[in-house]
DNA sequence: GGGTTGCTTATTTTT
DNA sequence: TAAGCAACCC
């Protein structure tokens, strides 16, 4: 049994020894709340509930994964039918045991945001628009607004709808699904289909959704759905930290939900256990600034603590060092661990300089968020050839690789494809498998012979995928010689080989990790298919375990539920926070951005550094920044700011202080 | 008709 | 800096 009662406070104790109706939870930064969820998972599993009646979902794969590593600790036991999961893991499950019920099969293919494009690029084709008179960037933003429900059809944007017709018609008959399917089919599957939704509600009997404040009105719709006949739901928020409005979180949902569930009970959570006052009231104070809130006190029991440093570098580089030198003397000086220091940033491309100066430095550092291992090129390659063999009506990886590598199957040889799927109505394999049977066929022997070997060879692969006695892991071993994607690799980088050697040392490291799936003794459904949806859903370090003395290098959307001892906020200056495009886009985004800032300056738990560099190379040009404007925003007595620092590696010999002095002097 | 060279352009955050 | 695309060349 855990003892609850000891591990929370009165607040938390309350929430989470409350197993029945729905109760919400509004509080701020550092105030237990995971905390607390994880606890009254615990709880649950002791008083009898069972397993496999609870869902709960977080924003994160790592989010989820944590949480459920916790409650395996807390409770001892094994627990493989519990459903901790984000949303969209979810909804992939709720589709791979229903989509048949809705139109589509159960080897469905995922489109992740580039696939996505490509499919709009395909619709456009096939509607005979031109793609370079769309900007498919906005195209796709809108389609997922209109598909969410966020936007409606009007005057500015009706011409793009026979479009979203045809794309959505293209994505059906390809047996495909995008990001927003995995919400917006379950929510119809339930509304089409009241026996399965009351098959769903009868299993999960218990939910809790943590990081509330980030759900996107369709989310909300789903677990509404769910919980609507138990009405055990508990959902855990901030609205002071949502982030993701972008994407169509709402915190407006907090409101729903108070009237969907008039019955329910609020507890306010007010003590945080993560940060010094100081750290804290400079949150408090920058917070404060936004308008909108929901009010809420924080306190924290911590101490003091010491002050906030404001460092002024340079330039890029010299602000990596400088991290870099920061954390390598505290890593000795303060007993601290590689893994206590978080290194936080508003973009993804501030990332590099900043893991240069780690590698040069030699400090174990990973990287979080950003570009999955799995949306790499050379990775992306393989993986398609892998949807094909699961479903090889998926237009989409079959055009990624018909000529990839190059077997000669170029432009004219799919002119030739696409006239037979238009006229047969079928997709671009099967008209693909038509030609080649084809006895007065149009193409050169060359080409039709390289045609049938290509047509074959998927065949071969798609027999030894049926089979339940081939090993996959070898299999796909096998697929890689066979198309001989070295080869290619060496082709497309000829003046380059470590890049070819890089790429294809992820394909081994790909491999691996398949077959660490195909072994794991505690994965029931070995589907080819289901690992493919997986891995589409994971983001970069989502498939890595444990922190092993590593600084954790990340955006901050990505540190979202983190804490480190000792963070670091890089890049604060003025058009990286707040985002220029951000305000560009509309001047009222400067709340979220400010609660991005909120946000960052939370996950510290002991001391926070910040840097704003004087100079930041951007694309070709280096270019004067200012500091953020939300410095202003936070009460001067809390922070030291520290005089520029000069080049740190040019004037290595100069003691820290002696520069102070000879700044004052 | 397919491959290759040379030019252009990167979209802020991510499931 | 590197990938992605279009015009060109073989
Ligand atoms: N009652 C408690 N006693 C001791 N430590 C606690 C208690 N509640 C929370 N903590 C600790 O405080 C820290 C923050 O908790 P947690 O991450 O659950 O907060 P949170 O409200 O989810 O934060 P955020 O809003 O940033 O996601 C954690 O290290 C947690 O272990």
């Amino acid at each position: 049994m855990v003892d609850i009662k000891k591990e929370l406070n009165d607040k938390q104790y309350l929430a989470a020894a409350k197993l029945k109706g729905p109760l919400l939870i509004i509080a701020g930064a550092g105030s237990g709340k995971t905390r607390m969820i994880t606890y009254r998972i615990a709880h649950m599993l002791d008083n009898g509930i069972h397993q496999s009646n609870i869902l709960a979902l977080t924003f994160t794969n790592k989010a989820a994964r944590e949480m459920e590593e916790r409650v395996k600790s807390l409770t001892s036991k094994k627990l493989t039918n519990l459903t901790v999961s984000t949303f969209h893991a979810f909804g992939v499950q709720i589709l791979k045991e229903s989509i048949t019920n809705i139109g589509y099969s159960e080897n469905f293919s995922i489109y992740d945001q580039t696939d996505k494009m490509s499919a709009i690029k395909e619709s456009a084709r096939e509607l005979n628009i031109s793609p370079d008179v769309l900007d498919i960037y906005e195209v796709a933003n809108l389609f997922s607004s209109i598909k969410t429900k966020r936007d409606i059809w009007n005057d500015n944007n009706i011409s793009f709808q026979p479009l979203y017709n045809e794309y959505q018609e293209y994505l059906v008959n390809h047996n495909a699904v995008d990001f927003d399917d995995l919400i917006v089919l379950p929510v119809k599957l339930f509304v089409e289909n009241p026996d399965i939704l009351k098959g769903y509600q009868l299993k999960y009997q218990y939910i809790m959704v943590d990081e509330f404040q980030d759900t996107s009105l369709t989310q909300y719709n789903l677990i509404s759905q769910l919980a609507m006949k138990n009405r055990n739901i508990c959902v855990v928020g901030d609205d002071d930290q949502s982030i993701y409005s972008w994407r169509g979180a709402n915190y407006q949902n907090i409101i729903k939900f108070e009237t969907d569930f008039p019955e329910l009970n609020e507890i306010k959570l007010e003590q945080n256990y993560r940060s010094t006052e100081n750290i804290l009231a400079a949150a408090n104070s920058l917070i404060s600034n936004n308008t909108n809130r929901k009010e809420k006190e924080l306190w924290t029991g911590i101490g003091q603590g010491k002050s906030i440093e404001i460092f002024y570098p340079e330039n890029e580089s010299n602000e990596a060092d400088f991290i870099s030198e920061m954390i390598k003397s505290f890593h000795q000086s303060e007993k601290l661990k590689y893994h206590d220091f978080g290194v936080l940033i508003r973009t993804n491309n501030l990332s590099a300089i900043i893991e240069n100066s780690f590698l040069a430095e030699n400090i174990p550092y990973k990287v979080s968020g950003g570009q999955s291992f799995f949306q790499r090129k050379e990775i992306k390659d393989i993986i398609a050839y892998l949807r094909i063999l699961n479903n090889p009506d998926d237009d989409i990886n079959f055009l990624r690789i018909l000529n990839m590598p190059r077997r000669g199957l170029g432009k004219a040889t799919l002119l030739k494809i696409r006239e037979i799927a238009l006229e047969k109505e079928c997709s671009l394999h099967a008209a693909a498998t038509e030609l080649r049977w084809n006895g007065d066929s149009p193409l050169s022997d060359k080409i039709q012979s390289s045609l049938q070997e290509f047509i074959d060879m998927i065949q071969d692969y798609r027999e030894m995928l049926e089979d339940e006695d081939i090993n996959k892991t070898k299999m796909i071993r096998d697929l890689i010689e066979t198309i001989n994607y070295w080869g290619y690799l060496v082709i497309e980088h000829q003046k380059n080989e470590k890049l070819a050697k890089w790429k294809y040392k992820n394909i081994g490291i790909f491999i691996e990790l398949f077959e660490k799936w195909e072994k794991n003794p505690d994965n029931k459904d070995k589907d080819l298919g289901t690992y493919l949806n997986r891995i589409t859903l994971l983001t970069r370090d989502d498939d890595e375990d444990g922190d092993n003395g590593q600084v954790n290098l990340m955006t901050i959307h990505a540190s979202k539920g983190l804490e480190f001892e000792y963070v670091f906020l890089a890049g604060v200056e003025n058009n990286i926070i707040p985002h220029a495009r951000s305000i560009e886009e509309n001047p009222d985004n400067i709340e979220e951005e400010r609660r991005l800032f909120y946000v960052a300056i939370t996950r510290a738990k002991q001391k926070l550094f910040m840097t704003s560099c004087k100079t930041r190379k951007i694309r070709f040009e280096i270019v004067d920044t200012g500091p953020s404007p939300f410095l202003e925003e936070i009460p001067k007595e809390l922070i030291s700011f520290h005089t520029p620092v000069a080049n740190v590696k040019d004037e290595e010999a100069l003691d820290y202080f002696e520069q102070m002095k000879s700044k004052f002097n």
